[in-house]
DNA sequence: CTAGGTGCCTGATTGC
DNA sequence: TGCAATCAGGCACCTA
């Protein structure tokens, strides 16, 4: 499923294929993957709009548009955007297909129906509920400390509130809290303040190592970037979907347990 | 604030 | 082998 990485990955790419791009077209396949405006509005409005730039806000593609508007797309579980000829064959997982005028097409797909596209001139409306960035510059250490202070809960479901901190999906926390040597039920305000170190930078170098391989792609979960090609950061995952496997560190088989609704993985040897 | 549950969805996996 | 039930999971939303 797409996280942090995937979409900064995905982002990236977009800003290279679509910068100055005109939409000239809009074509719902399942309206319900538009969370606003009313579908006419977009169909309307959209068409002779230019791609200003793309840049990602937590799991967020955000295309800023002229007017200025800005286009925000989130994938959920499984959805997609890649950016295509538009004769080529369309995919059966199209939701939303944005024509473009110089003869190709932005395409979100998504299988599982769970991705979300938003219209609006104040992204905030929608962006305003997130944390902080975890690779901002401007996220120390002691912000980062300040967070975790005030939490009674468990880390694992702390870390994937969005409003928390934004970006973090359950692959990257499990692997942040393998790195980290942390539970993933340890208390939020009982860690010492060297594992609040340990945790953050785990954080940051799990994310920056995904984001240099462009992002996980699983058997499964078809991450893809946005030209269709997969990412190459499977290797570097040491506990998500290892269970029964033995430790890289301590050979312990690692385990799975539910937290919070959640698949998590951990080492119970090397995570207290 | 925290914890737990449900609904949204469908491809993949599991169970009989 | 084949079909039905279950699972996976990000997030909004609900209740306690």
């Amino acid at each position: 499923m797409p996280e942090l990485p995937e979409v900064e990955t995905l982002a990236r790419d977009l800003q290279r294929l679509v910068r100055g791009a005109e939409f000239e077209a809009v074509t719902l396949y399942w309206p319900r993957s538009l969370a606003m405006p009313a579908p006419d509005e977009l169909k309307q409005g959209l068409p002779g709009r230019h791609v200003l730039d793309v840049s990602r806000r937590g799991k967020f593609v955000q295309l800023r548009l002229s007017g200025p508007s800005y286009l925000l797309i989130h994938l959920r579980m499984s959805g997609h955007l890649q950016v295509e000829s538009n004769t080529d064959p369309l995919s059966p997982y199209a939701r939303a297909v944005f024509a473009l005028t110089d003869g190709r097409r932005l395409v979100f797909s998504d299988p599982r129906k769970f991705g979300r596209i938003y219209w609006l001139t104040q992204p905030d409306l929608v962006l305003g509920a997130l944390g902080p960035e975890p690779l901002a510059d401007d996220l120390s250490l002691e912000t980062f400390r300040s967070l975790l202070a005030v939490r009674k809960g468990a880390l694992k479901p702390l870390l994937l509130n969005q409003a928390l901190l934004a970006g973090l999906g359950n692959i990257y926390t499990d692997e942040a809290l393998y790195r980290a040597g942390l539970h993933p039920l340890r208390k939020a305000n009982s860690l010492a303040a060297e594992e609040t170190a340990r945790l953050y930078a785990a954080i940051r170098s799990v994310l920056q190592q995904a984001i240099d391989n462009r992002g996980t792609t699983l058997a499964d979960a078809r991450y893809r970037d946005a030209e269709g090609q997969p990412g190459h950061n499977r290797d570097n995952l040491l506990v998500y979907r290892h269970a029964g496997e033995p430790c890289a560190r301590c050979g312990t088989p690692i385990e799975r347990t539910v937290v919070g609704g959640r698949g998590t993985h951990f080492c119970p040897h090397c995570q207290r």
